[in-house]
DNA sequence: TCCTTTTTGTACTGATTAGTACATAATATC
DNA sequence: GATATTATGTACTAATCAGTACAAAAAGGA
């Protein structure tokens, strides 16, 4: 092994890359405008990133869904009420600030913002979605096995009923960012959980 | 009056113009590819559009909504039980082709797709949207004063929670088109109806 | 018929796009 | 210290973008 040393790190360009997607779309993000926020050069990126923009655009979703299902997942697991942190995690969107309602999620965003001629990459999209669901999934079927849920509706149902919930709270607070307005979507969609 | 008389009509070209706007997404959509299917050139374009394809963007924004509420409200209008025909109207979504179910809304999808550049163009689009939460607001306040729904929740908060689901399902739909998969949501989700 | 008015089609502009080519720099190995 | 190897920065390319300029066309009115 030789060469010269590389000065960036994958991981870290690769989140300061989710940053200027997630506020300014796939499409409308520049290369340029990327590149001056990851800290490195055209030769560097087309280097390490052979696939260009949309290779970091992929790479970029998969590493921002893997950690934030590793997080929510280590949630899950030390909490005493996953129900209640379910919950939690829903109303903790009504307190973002306006800055971040209006960014919405970062793998639907994906899904609604590419057009056909990215459909390969919308599809990776689809998949992490899923991935969430299915998280979500498996918290309801754990509590029903526990008794610690009333509502009898299969947990596969109730885990598409959060992930829907999920893509339009993400939708509904980019045109109503203040947190009353979504506390009270919340609350009642989350009424199901009782 | 006199001068060269238009090849065109106004609302048809802006019609045609929602068709690639919705398929391709605002930024996406080239000027080119607009005028093509709009079947005029340039020079007409920019003549009748002098803010250019944002003007044409927006107008297609209002005109998209105006002709859809406008049929929203005569079928309630005409319909013998209104909440069951929201029901009706959500659950026909599921019905959809493929092709459609990947669409998305036309104005939820303005919502997501524009950014910070176009805050303006996407406040038209948060107002129109509201719009459409109006009329699910207004309608479930007349089924609760004639007394034709047990739930007792606010109509504005069922309204709130109807353009939500109308949100969701429009960016769930996305990622899982087939019909089963909506049915399932969608059942769930309307029983606050009853 | 000629003049005014409006619309149309085309040629053009300057900016921006993603991506490439390539000479140079910095390291490990020998 | 020479050499092979990998990374870097910059200059460049070719395509595409939205939008403009403008001359020609098509009508009505006098």
């Amino acid at each position: 092994m030789a060469g010269r040393p590389k000065i960036f790190d994958e991981q870290e360009v690769v989140d300061k890359a989710v940053n200027v997607f997630w506020t300014k779309g796939y499409e409308t993000a520049s290369a340029d405008e990327l590149l001056e926020a990851m800290g490195i050069g055209k030769g560097s990126f087309y280097l390490a990133f052979k696939g260009g923009k949309k290779e970091l655009y992929e790479k970029s979703l998969r590493q921002y869904s893997e950690r934030f299902n590793k997080q929510f997942l280590y949630d899950i697991s030390v909490s005493e009420d996953p129900i209640q942190l379910i919950k939690n995690f829903f109303m903790a969107l009504a307190d973002d600030p306006k800055s971040k309602q209006m960014k919405g999620c970062y793998i639907g965003n994906a899904l609604v913002q590419l057009s056909d001629g990215e459909a390969d990459t919308r599809s990776i999209a689809a998949g992490l979605l899923s991935g969430m669901e299915d998280i979500f999934t498996s918290v309801i079927r754990k509590a029903q096995e526990q008794k610690k849920m009333k509502n009898k509706t299969t947990s596969e149902v109730l885990g598409k009923y959060l992930i829907n919930l999920w893509n339009g709270v993400n939708v509904t607070r980019r045109s109503n960012p203040g947190d009353q307005y979504l506390r009270e979507v919340l609350e009642m969609s989350l009424q199901v959980l009782n």
